[in-house]
DNA sequence: CGTCCATTTGACCTAATTCAATACAGGTGG
DNA sequence: CCACCTGTATTGAATTAGGTCAAATGGACG
């Protein structure tokens, strides 16, 4: 139960502060961490920081969706994690020193909590705590991309899109009548990149799935009938 | 510089002791970590735990080389990761006290060396420079896996496949004359497994990586020749 | 109302999957 | 030593999915 009044935690009004990394930083250190706190909002589009930038400290979302993309020599890019508030990013290469591996730009407009290196690297080292909480979201991380490689060797493209509209949908989407409406986040190219596949093959796929009756879209409008049976992977036949 | 008389600590005598996650444990918990350090040798094709099994502690791989897999409902599995001596075995469910995510078993005789659950636990909480070098460990994974997404998503097959080749030579092979041979630790399902296709796919891939020139192989037994040009993914066209 | 960019569509081609059949290797017992 | 068996690996043929390049469409915005 975060008080603004009693508590002086930087983190304390936000809605994830019991699972902060900061959460177990003692009465001591408060002060000090949040000295070097700094909240940054960035618009839609915005790059928080470039692929070989310098880590600049432990970045928290706390609003908005932030897209970690890996550019690649050709020219393309990988998306490789949509990073939602409460989430921690650029945890790499803080813990590592290294540059970033990763560019970090802004889907929505976001608000991002940031604790600048030097501070952090103190803070970290003065509570064993943070550095275990640290731990696990690199142990999240881990999860997610095994989760990612296993469905890429397991499940067709056609799926995989359909899984990831389902969460984007639980995600982002709110009921308005028997249906589930959302406003898509990415553009198509961005998808693509997701699940791994040309945009127009990504189209392709989309068109699919809108024949057998998964959701309607029209630009980046989603509607999605509200299934009485669960959603199942590419089970539905078009009825023809 | 480790020192068998000198240096009780237990992993004084490996080859990796200065990277060893135990390494900077102070004199004082040394006997501690002696005391439930267990070594453990296991034959080839030995399973060391199963998925879903309980975490028994800290691991790591001494000899040999231990495969990671996810069995999935279906009966297949995907082949996650190839852990070579040096490198840290069932991390994640250490840090969070889940079920293991993923089956070990040995590829080729092997040794571990375990540190039991309770003892690992107190050890890394008096010692935070242990927690942060089993968080790099966690790094390593992030990058092996972010590699493998971006190769899956950017490498056809067949180049993954010679890259996967390659390295398992680098890590196996010997040189022979003016050819570098090994005996493929992998069944060839095993391989599929690892690039993410149908052992019948495999097959064919490899059969035209043999006609390319890249190598010849007879059942596992490996023979590369020592080219001056640098491999080269996919380049290389069969003479005719 | 046109311009620019994102998206979709079409046609063609290559690669991968599937299922079925065959070959092969490593052991076992006669 | 050979015949046999079993699991592993390869091959073939037919089908489907995905990639590529090029062209058409559509939407957002000045």
């Amino acid at each position: 139960m975060p008080d603004t009044v009693q508590n002086p935690h930087p983190c304390a009004n936000c809605a994830f502060y019991t699972q902060s990394v900061w959460e177990p930083v003692g009465e001591s250190a408060i002060a000090a961490l949040a000295q070097q706190f700094k909240r940054r909002d960035l618009p839609k589009g915005q790059t928080l920081w470039d692929q070989g930038g310098e880590n600049s400290g432990v970045t928290c979302v706390s609003k908005g969706l932030i897209a970690l993309r890996s550019l690649r020599p050709d020219g393309r890019s990988t998306l490789l994690r949509l990073a939602y508030p409460g989430e921690i990013i650029g945890i790499r290469s803080f813990l590592t020193g290294r540059a970033h591996q990763t560019e970090a730009t802004a889907l929505l407009p976001s608000r991002v909590c940031v604790v600048a290196r030097n501070r952090a690297t103190r803070v970290v080292r003065e509570n064993p705590s943070v550095l275990s909480r640290l731990a696990i979201r690199c142990i999240d991380e881990i999860d997610r991309n095994h989760e990612r490689i296993i469905a890429t060797a397991s499940l067709p493209n056609k799926a995989r899109l359909a899984s990831l509209l389902q969460r984007l949908m639980d995600a982002h989407g709110a009921q308005v009548g028997d249906t589930y409406q959302m406003r898509l986040p990415l553009s198509r190219s961005d998808l693509a990149d997701l699940i791994g596949v040309q945009s127009e093959t990504l189209s392709r796929l989309m068109g699919r799935l809108a024949k057998d009756g998964r959701f309607s879209i029209t630009g980046r409008e989603v509607v999605m009938p509200i299934h009485r049976t669960p959603r199942q992977a590419g089970a539905s036949k078009s009825a023809q």
